[in-house]
RNA sequence: UGCGGGGUGGAGCAGUUGGUAGCUCGUCGGGCUCAUAACCCGAAGGUCAUAGGUUCGAGUCCUGUCCCCGCUACCA
C-alpha cells in the first residue's frame, strides 16, 4: 500500500449478517487482518477509528423467523448478541460493534436513498414480479418455491434451485406457489430505482483500473477488472421486502432498500453513533476535507465474496453522493476450508467461535497465531485441527513460551527475580530487534500478516539462541555477573516480544507485562523499556500449554459426527411428480447396455464421454457422473440406458441417450443396471 | 465455456523493479541440559507444472499446453 502518511485511519471489516454465528473462517477473512491492522495502528498512536456490526435486514432473516416461529426481531437480537459477545470474547477491538437495526443507521441510509433521488442519479424501471393476492405483498424471490426448470426439484427457490445449485429467476420457476399462502402468485408490475452502474463504468475506469493498479492485491484488482470487462448493468437498490428500511417515497410504500443502499452505510452509521457516544466528529473520518491530506484513509476489510460489493457498488454509491471519501485499499483475503472441505454454515461445517471460546477457555491467542499464520491472503488455504496441534506445541509452546519460561525461571532461580543495572547491553540483539519493527512495520503497510506474524516469532527464536550460546546456567556459576547481563538482556528481548506481539496476540502480551511486572495494558513501539535497580518480576507462569493428541482427535470426529448427521438429517424423500399414463411410459425406449470405452470430457468437471453397445448399435453418450466414477473403472460395466431420447450436442460432443443413474440427497450416484449379467439390448419395462 | 487466482525440496508457503533458490514444519546427524522430552548447531532433499520465446542472464517478462481452486457453464 502506499506508505502515505495518512491524518486518520477509518478501518471496517465487513458486517456479519444475523441469522447465524461466527466461525473461523469469517475471522481468517475480514475480522482478525483488521484488528491486526487496527491494533498496530493505535501503538503508533494513529488516529484510527474501527467499526463494523450486524447486517440484520434481508428475506434470509424473516424466512428464517417463520421457520423458528418467531419474529425477525427475536432472530437479530439473538444473533447480533452473540455475535457481538463473541467478537468481544475473542478479542477483536472495535471501537463500535453497532447494528443496522438502529434509528441512526435507517436516517442514514434514507438521506443517501434522497440524496441519490434528489439529484436524479437513478433510473426509474417497471418489471413484473410475483404477487400473493391473499397476503396483498410482492413476494421476495426466497418467498416463492416451484419446479426447477433445471433437475425437477420441486421445491426449488425463486432465486436457486438447492439440489442442483442452479441459478434460478423466479419466473423460471414452473408452477410457482408462495410460501406465505400457498397459492400460485400472479405476476404484477411492481416500480424499482436503479443505480446505473453502467453510467459510471468510466469513472470507475479511472478510478480503480487506472488508480489502483499495482496498489491492490492482485486477487482484488483481477476480480474487478473482470467485472469491468464485463460491462456494468443498472443495479435495482430497492426490493419487494416486508423486512429492511423503508424506501422514503411516498409512493414506494411497502419497499425497502436493498443490501447495496442498506449494509455498507452501516459503517458510516455506526461511526456516527460512537462518535455521538465519545464527544467525536464523525464526518473527519468520512467527509472529503478542504485540503486532500487532510483526508482520512478508508480500508475495507472483507472476505473475496465481498470484492465487487466494496471495490465496485459502494464506491459507486460514495462517488454519486458526492461528499464522501473512497477507501483507499480493500484487502480481501481469499477463503479458508475446514480439514479438506469448504466451510459451510447450511452443513455446520465449521469451527464455530462460540463453541471454540466456550471449549477452549483462555486460548484465544492460539486460535489468532494460528488463522493469521494460515491466513488466506493470496489463495485459499486450509485449516486442519492437527496443524492447529502442530502449530501451538511446536511454535507457541516450544519457541515463544519455553523461551519467557527459561529466562523467568532463571532469574528467579539465580537473582530471586529482581533486576539490577538492567539496560540493554548487547547490540547485536538491540540491532535485531530493531529489525523486527521495521519488518513487522513494512510487512503490516503491505497488509502481508503471515509474514508480520512470523517476524514477531522470530524474535523468539533470537531469544532461544542468545541464551544457548550465552549458557548463563553454565557461566553462573564462575560469574554470576555475566549470567546476570546475559539473563536482563534477555529480559529486555521478552519485554519487546511482548510489545511486538500487542496486536497479534494480545491475550499473551498482557500476560507477558504482568509476568515483568510492567503494569501497562499496552506499550506503544516507540516507550522505552526500562527496569529499575531492584525491579522485582513475578512468578514464571507457563504461556501456553500444550494440546494434546486427545483434543485434536475429539475435534475430528466432532466433525465428522455432524457429517454423518448431516447426511442424515438430508435424507428426505423427494415428493412424488404429477400422475402419467401408460402411454407416456411405454413411449420411453430402455434398454440394457454395456459401457465399451470412458473417457473424461477435457476442461469439464462432471462430464464423461461414454461409448456405449446398445445391442442395436454402439453409440456416445455424454454424461455428467466424473465426480463419482473414474472412467477407467466402469469399463463393461452395465447400464440401463434410454435410447430413444432425442441427441443434444454437449460441450460439442453429440449425445446419443441417456443413462439411467440413482441419486441420493447427497448428489451421490450409482448405476442402475441389471442385477446379474444380462443381454445388452434387453428391453427394459 | 468465460473470467479471476494458483501450480517452487515430504507438507505448508516466501520469493520485491529479471543477476548465485529461501522460510516454517517434518526427516537424519550432532550439541546442550536452564526450560512445557523443550532449546541450539549441522546435513540431506528442488531440472521452480510443461514446451517454446525475449535476454549476456528468467521462478521472476511474453506465447502455447496441462493441472488445481473459486464464480459461471455443463449433468438428456
Amino acid at each position: 500500500m502506499t506508505n502515505k502518511n495518512y491524518k486518520r485511519y477509518t478501518i471496517t471489516s465487513a458486517l456479519p449478517y444475523a441469522n447465524g454465528p461466527l466461525h473461523i473462517g469469517h475471522l481468517a477473512g475480514a475480522y482478525l487482518p483488521a484488528d491486526i491492522f487496527v491494533r498496530h495502528l493505535r501503538l503508533q498512536k494513529k488516529d484510527v477509528v474501527y467499526v463494523c456490526g450486524s447486517d440484520e435486514h434481508g428475506a434470509a432473516i424473516t424466512i428464517k423467523a417463520k421457520k423458528e416461529g418467531t419474529t425477525p426481531q427475536a432472530i437479530i437480537d439473538q444473533y447480533h448478541t452473540q455475535i457481538k459477545k463473541s467478537f468481544e470474547d475473542f478479542g477483536i477491538a472495535f471501537d463500535i460493534y453497532h447494528r443496522t437495526s438502529s434509528p441512526i443507521h435507517h436516517d442514514l441510509s434514507k438521506e443517501f436513498f434522497l440524496n441519490l433521488y434528489e439529484k436524479d442519479e437513478f433510473i426509474e424501471k417497471f418489471s413484473d414480479q410475483y404477487f400473493d393476492e391473499e397476503y396483498q405483498q410482492f413476494l421476495a424471490d426466497r418467498y416463492i418455491i416451484g419446479t426447477c426448470p433445471n433437475c425437477g426439484n420441486d421445491n426449488a427457490y425463486g432465486d436457486q434451485c438447492e439440489k442442483c445449485g442452479t441459478s434460478l429467476s423466479p419466473i423460471e420457476l414452473i408452477n410457482p406457489r408462495s410460501t406465505l399462502s400457498g397459492n400460485a402468485p400472479i405476476l404484477k408490475p411492481t416500480k424499482h430505482w436503479y443505480l446505473p452502474l453502467d453510467k459510471y463504468q468510466p469513472w470507475l475506469e479511472k478510478w480503480l483500473l487506472e488508480g489502483k493498479k499495482d496498489v491492490w492485491k492482485t486477487n482484488v484488482y483481477g476480480q474487478c477488472s473482470s467485472w469491468l470487462k464485463q460491462g456494468l448493468q443498472p443495479r435495482s437498490m430497492t426490493r419487494d421486502l416486508d423486512w429492511g428500511i423503508d424506501v422514503p417515497l411516498a409512493e414506494a410504500e411497502g419497499k425497502k432498500l436493498y443490501v447495496w443502499m442498506d449494509a455498507p452505510i452501516g459503517y458510516i452509521s455506526a461511526t456516527k453513533q460512537w462518535a455521538i457516544d465519545n464527544g467525536k466528529d464523525w464526518q473527519l473520518y468520512w467527509k472529503q476535507q478542504e485540503k486532500e491530506e487532510d483526508n482520512s484513509c478508508l480500508i475495507h476489510f472483507i472476505g473475496k465474496d465481498n470484492i465487487v460489493f466494496h471495490c465496485i457498488t459502494f464506491p459507486s454509491i460514495l462517488n454519486a453522493h458526492g461528499d464522501y471519501i473512497l477507501p483507499e485499499q480493500v484487502p480481501a483475503n481469499e477463503f479458508l476450508n475446514l480439514e479438506g472441505e469448504k466451510l459451510s454454515t447450511s452443513r455446520n461445517h465449521a469451527v464455530w467461535l462460540h463453541e471454540y471460546l466456550q471449549e477452549f477457555p483462555g486460548k484465544q491467542d492460539e486460535l489468532r497465531y494460528v488463522l493469521t499464520s494460515i491466513m488466506p491472503e493470496t489463495s485459499d488455504s486450509e485449516f486442519t485441527w492437527k496443524d492447529y496441534q502442530a502449530r501451538v506445541n511446536n511454535e507457541l509452546v516450544a519457541i515463544l513460551g519455553n523461551f519467557v519460561n527459561r529466562v523467568m525461571i532463571l532469574m528467579h532461580k539465580y537473582f530471586d527475580g529482581k533486576t539490577l543495572g538492567a539496560t540493554l547491553k548487547d547490540q547485536a540483539v538491540h540491532d535485531q530487534i530493531g529489525t523486527a519493527y521495521e519488518e513487522v512495520e513494512s510487512y503490516l503497510n503491505d497488509f502481508k500478516f503471515r509474514n508480520a506474524i512470523a517476524s514477531v516469532m522470530d524474535v523468539a527464536r533470537l531469544g532461544n539462541r542468545y541464551l544457548t550460546e550465552h549458557e548463563p546456567w553454565k557461566t553462573f556459576k564462575e560469574n554470576p555477573e555475566e549470567a546476570r547481563t546475559v539473563l536482563q538482556n534477555s529480559l529486555h528481548i521478552i519485554a519487546h516480544l511482548a510489545t511486538l506481539s500487542q496486536a497479534f496476540l494480545p491475550h499473551t502480551s498482557k500476560k507477558i507485562f504482568n509476568m515483568l511486572h510492567i503494569a501497562r495494558e499496552t506499550l506503544s513501539y516507540d516507550e522505552e523499556i526500562i527496569f529499575a535497580d531492584g525491579h522485582q518480576l513475578n512468578p514464571a507462569t507457563l504461556l501456553f500449554e500444550k494440546v494434546e493428541d486427545a483434543t485434536v482427535e475429539h475435534q475430528i470426529q466432532k466433525l465428522e459426527a455432524i457429517k454423518a448427521m448431516v447426511v442424515e438429517a438430508k435424507a428426505e424423500v423427494m415428493p412424488a411428480k404429477a400422475d402419467i399414463t401408460f402411454d407416456d411410459f411405454s413411449g420411453l425406449d430402455i434398454r440394457v447396455g454395456t459401457i465399451l470405452t470412458a473417457e473424461k470430457v477435457a476442461k469439464t468437471k462432471k462430464l464423461l464421454k461414454l461409448t456405449i453397445d446398445t445391442g442395436l448399435d454402439q453409440r456416445t453418450v455424454v454424461s455428467g457422473i466424473a465426480e463419482y466414477f473414474d472412467p477407467e473403472k466402469i469399463i463393461g460395466q452395465q447400464v440401463s440406458i434410454l435410447i430413444n431420447l432425442a441427441p443434444r450436442e454437449i460441450k460439442g460432443i453429440l449425445s446419443q441417450g441417456m443413462i439411467l443413474m440413482a441419486e441420493n440427497s447427497e448428489g451421490k450416484l450409482t448405476f442402475v443396471a441389471p442385477k446379474d449379467e444380462f443381454p445388452v439390448g434387453s428391453v427394459i419395462r
